[in-house]
DNA sequence: TTGCCAAGTGTACGTTCGTACACCATGCTG
DNA sequence: CAGCATGGTGTACGAACGTACACTTGGCAA
């Protein structure tokens, strides 16, 4: 008989994708068919394989191999390289995306003055919420009370806000210069 | 004293990006600082407002609105709107992007083809298996061995890719296209 | 063929969990 | 001022949990 732990396994993330919680050992029993010691089992060979984690009082949570999805690479030849490292340590695209999520928000994109930095309207962004970002970082700026989404450069008059888009032009902020916070991501659905 | 809540529920969260799980009651008296019993009723608040749910045998899992990231909309005026309404059901940006885990792969971009779709080099693209995908869909093909993302469209002599940039021609095939899967999301990092 | 390891079953046990009930302090409202 | 909902504490208890140990079965290699 060939290994049943990947049908196994999708069973466990199937249930996971639906309550966001490993279940527990008789109720995994039951949910693949074996008995509870069976489910001990199993569930120590995904330990050790790095698709579940312990926590404390034994209490079962799932690891970054049981996100991991397949990621096809750049690599020129083929479907190798199952592995996520381009992702780096996150284990879902949120993690990956979003680092400090107490201080992020999102904000869909209108208009396309920032078509030139691939952000297209109707994209949503991750902005950080940061009043004094760094140079040359594309922010989010409250122009006339309305959300902007520009670079920010620093010119001989000091700061001012870049489009992405030459049919715009540059805005020199007559007082102040109002930031909200710092785009760090961009996604979109087709 | 002002609602302590929002605090308690931030240490909820944190310890859930930790452990990717929600702890027992004694854990999060622990955690927050109050008694048991007060963590419970701390918890009963949580599950009336959205933010945790009940599993079987008591235990706790994540709610919606426990992921709920503060959306700021297309609205010109400001910062209203906390609701994520634009993602749909989604809790995550993991749930909207990717709408069939088992068949969906990354692919990451590489070269400048597509570039007026907003897909540049070195953004992730969700990608779902599928060779059979519909005209106009921009689609992950095999052009000898090697991946390549294209407009699939139609002409006269049947299937063809077209890229989004002008410096790039169209490709025709040989004999016959070799379809991966199509492009469903995208997602970058600044 | 013998031996061994992996996968699974059955039973038992101490601990921890979630739940319930009684009670206290605070602040708002009629 | 009385009343009452809210947030919190302390204690108690049965059920469910994770763990441990002994045993069985099947496949594979020596």
């Amino acid at each position: 008989m060939v290994n049943k732990d990947p049908f196994y396994l999708g069973r466990l993330q199937d249930y996971y994708a639906l309550h966001r919680l490993i279940p527990s050992y008789a109720e995994i029993a039951s949910l693949v068919g074996v008995s509870k010691q069976g489910a001990v089992k199993f569930i120590d060979r995904m330990i050790f394989a790095g698709y579940i984690r312990k926590g404390s009082g034994g209490r079962l949570s799932p690891a970054n191999m049981f996100f991991a999805r397949p990621h096809v690479g750049r690599a020129p030849a083929g479907f190798a390289s199952p592995a996520t490292e381009a992702l780096g340590d996150a284990i879902t695209i949120d993690e990956y995306l979003v680092e400090r999520p107490s201080s992020t928000v999102l904000v869909s994109v209108r208009g396309d003055s920032m078509i030139d930095a691939g952000i297209h309207d109707g994209d949503f962004l991750i902005v950080e919420r940061n009043t004094n970002p760094n140079i040359g970082k594309i922010v989010v700026a409250i122009v006339d009370g309305d959300f902007t989404i520009k670079y920010l450069r620093s010119g001989s008059d000091g700061l001012f806000l870049e489009p992405a888009n030459e049919d715009y032009p540059n805005i020199y902020p007559e007082t102040s210069l109002d930031i909200y916070g710092e785009v760090v991501g961009q996604f979109r659905k087709f």
